[in-house]
DNA sequence: CGAAAATGGTTGCGAAACGCAACTATTTAC
DNA sequence: GTAAATAGTTGCGTTTCGCAACCATTTTCG
């Protein structure tokens, strides 16, 4: 058994990663958001071996986040589109491309900038922002159960982690 | 060869997949933001094979996303913490965690709530928002060559994707 | 109409990664 | 001083991945 599933994990974080399967994945979604739809565009884009492109392009439809609709007019021709699941995961990727943009490339060195299409001015970053809109670092959340916790959910969250400066109690 | 290195592509979400490996490091990282930090307690809490777990931890540090640090009085004894750069993460887990509950768990059944610590109230969720304030969506965006642009950018965003509605021109 | 190319895959093979269990070497607790 | 905890390492068998070759339709072009 070389793969872990994550999917009896009650982590919504496990779950997400459950669904997106690996990495190609994303990688699949980002260029689905640029607009590649074909099979044959995904494989010369992503350099992807094909037998895996089929396994993820279909992990994917099974979990809602493409469809995959036949366009031939006559005989049979597909495209793969975002459905509002997949497009629901544009803040997931904006995340992974902003803090590439902060900690791997630096300020100055983004290789792409998303831009507002009706203004064309630059997309502030997103963050963590409280109710009063100021933006919200790790230290000043509390995970709390939520309406669907689970038992192994509450003895996660009421495990209270070691670490050295409690050593001495 | 199993696994493709996504190093060489210019692109901000294939660097971020690169830093964070596989899905197991973001679990770790996801444990780690909820305070733990002994080689013990991530074995214990993800129930990964520990000589993987070595692995994905040495990678975090090589990547500046933990320290090692050796908290022990006389012998040694190893902590691993996040950096500002895994700290700067915390857009992306949340996203993650936001995603699987809008679209896997559903409005109602989340098993996790973030609160803020200072007035408990939930967080709200985060969003793509352009300059004014207002949610965008995927076709609000332009993503245009940022100051690092490479050619190889230049060229993929040059690319008109081919869609069915584009067959005739 | 017929040949060639494009499309959307599937199959087989070798290499790399993963999970598991056993083992080890320090360090701490009793 | 002995036992347990900590932080790994090693070996082995299974799974997955990447590559290349192959295949059945469908579309294009002369």
């Amino acid at each position: 058994m070389a793969r872990k599933r994550f999917s009896e994990m009650h982590c919504g974080v496990a779950q997400a990663l459950e669904a997106l399967g690996d990495w190609w994945t994303l990688l699949i979604i980002r260029d689905a958001f640029f607009g590649v739809r074909r099979f044959t565009d995904f494989q010369a884009s992503l350099g992807i071996a094909r037998n895996i492109l089929t396994d993820r392009l279909a992990r994917l439809v099974d979990h809602g986040i493409l469809d995959r609709i036949d366009v031939g007019d006559t005989g049979q021709r597909f495209e793969y589109r975002l459905t509002p699941k997949g497009e629901g995961l544009l803040p997931v990727l904006t995340a992974l491309r902003e803090w590439s943009d902060d900690w791997v490339f630096g300020p100055g060195r983004e290789p792409v900038v998303a831009t507002e299409k009706a203004t064309g001015r630059p997309v502030p970053k997103m963050r963590v922002r409280g109710a009063d809109g100021r933006e919200l670092a790790r230290h000043d959340l509390r995970i709390v159960p939520g309406p669907g916790a689970s038992t192994q959910t509450l003895e996660m969250l009421a495990r209270r982690p070691r670490a050295k400066q409690a050593r001495q109690t």
